[in-house]
DNA sequence: CGTTGACTTGATGCATCTCAAATTAGGTGG
DNA sequence: CCACCTAATTTGAGATGCATCAAGTCAACG
């Protein structure tokens, strides 16, 4: 199905990115073959386990990666320790701010996560060869200000119960690959704590709120993060959308 | 200054793009001296008054536009009519959704705003052309990611008077062409419902939140609408910032 | 079996919302 | 300039949703 982008018989293509997200929906589908191997040739694949730090104060400043497989949320915060997560990241979300980094934003693995990492410098001058490439970038920044716009209307005004809502149905459209709509069957890729941070709730509101939707039968979950969502659009109603 | 960049003697400028903004901070800076003659042509300078709207649901898909001067705010509503800004936008600020069209935002006019509107296709093409263009958009995009992101810490953690001195502080800063860094004095562009709608709190709160800071000196407020700040590190401090 | 960390549940307080009324600003016509 | 009108803002009193503080439960693990 790829036979009509030049350059990019599946034979050339290095074996990593075969099978990889990011040749399809992420940034790297605007590479030709040869470029795949170039860039291919530097990057490094790594586990990084949950909780550790991708991108932050201190650490890695030099480098993007394309996230494998994992969740990575975004956080800010305050002097004095209050915090918010201000976005979840899904493979195959590119990872780094291109042409700046002191957004003052630190990324962390939610979960166990899988990324492709390759030096700053070699991205940015295929960038400068690669005008397509920009253009992949652009879509996924103006997909992350979509996605972050929406978060602004829940936090800003919601009640608590459609926030706890709206975050479960987020994780169930985005952790399908069933193409089955009405319904989804996920674990958890966030703790309760780091819930009530995407949220602004504190870890009790969310507790509850989740037990709540347990009780009403709108979500059935066991062992704390696996979760079952017999009706998603009954999900959706709670979470007033 | 503008000497070193190819094709720009000011003689071959538009007479009104050589007083822009969008020729030096927005997106008509990566446009060549015939580019801008030729968008020049067909783009059309208009008045918006007050509170009239720019983009949405109905009307004007199909043009882009620079903001001249004004504030224009970026609202999202929910079906039962809560709603929230997600953004303001100020001079010399790229206005339009490229490659998209459906995020589910209005645009309106806080105060009276002058925009130098062009259609869709021209820009589209002349994106292909320059890819310095796409540069710009992904830059000006990265920076309403960044905002939008500070905004979600604003509404997901701070209290009602950090919000209202967050809100004061933002504007102060935005309109502040005296070089003066310690203190500001201007309009607001926003009345206290839209001030509301962008805090996620009621306009009776945001009242409240005002004259407690004016009772405590750190603004001063006359006619509603016109602010001094005689301090601006006094209101960066209630802000917590 | 005790310990630890994540989560739930309960009781209480407070910040913000809600409802209602008073005050002020801005416009319009006399 | 004044009298009036309407919309915007302020102020007050009371209700409530969420936070806070404090136990209690549960599962994983040594």
């Amino acid at each position: 199905m790829d036979a009509h982008r030049k350059d990019t018989r599946s034979s050339d293509i290095p074996g990593l990115c075969r099978a990889c997200e990011a040749r399809h929906r992420g940034v790297c589908g605007a590479l030709s073959a040869s470029q795949l191997v170039s860039l291919n040739k530097i990057s490094t694949r790594k586990l990084i386990g949950s909780g550790a730090e991708l991108i932050g104060e201190n650490q890695e400043t030099n480098s993007y990666a394309n996230i494998i497989s994992g969740v990575v949320k975004l956080t800010k915060m305050m002097a004095d320790g209050r915090q918010q997560i201000v976005g979840l990241q899904f493979a195959p979300d590119f990872l780094g701010r291109p042409f700046r980094m002191d957004s003052g934003i630190t990324a962390d693995a939610a979960t166990d996560v899988n990324v492709c990492s390759f030096p700053k410098a070699v991205l940015e001058r295929m960038i400068k060869e690669t005008p397509e490439l920009e253009h992949k970038l652009l879509e996924q920044t103006l997909k992350e200000l979509d996605e972050a716009r929406d978060w602004m209307l829940t936090l800003g005004r919601k009640t608590a119960s459609e926030k706890v809502a709206s975050f479960m149905y987020l994780i169930a459209t985005h952790s399908n690959p069933e193409a089955d709509p009405d319904s989804a069957r996920f674990q958890l890729p966030l703790t309760r704590s780091d819930i009530a941070d995407f949220l602004g709730l504190t870890i009790e509101t969310v507790s509850r709120q989740l037990t709540r939707l347990r009780k009403d039968n709108v979500v059935h979950i066991s062992n704390n993060r696996h979760v079952e969502v017999p009706d998603l659009s009954a999900l959706a109603e709670r979470a007033a959308l």
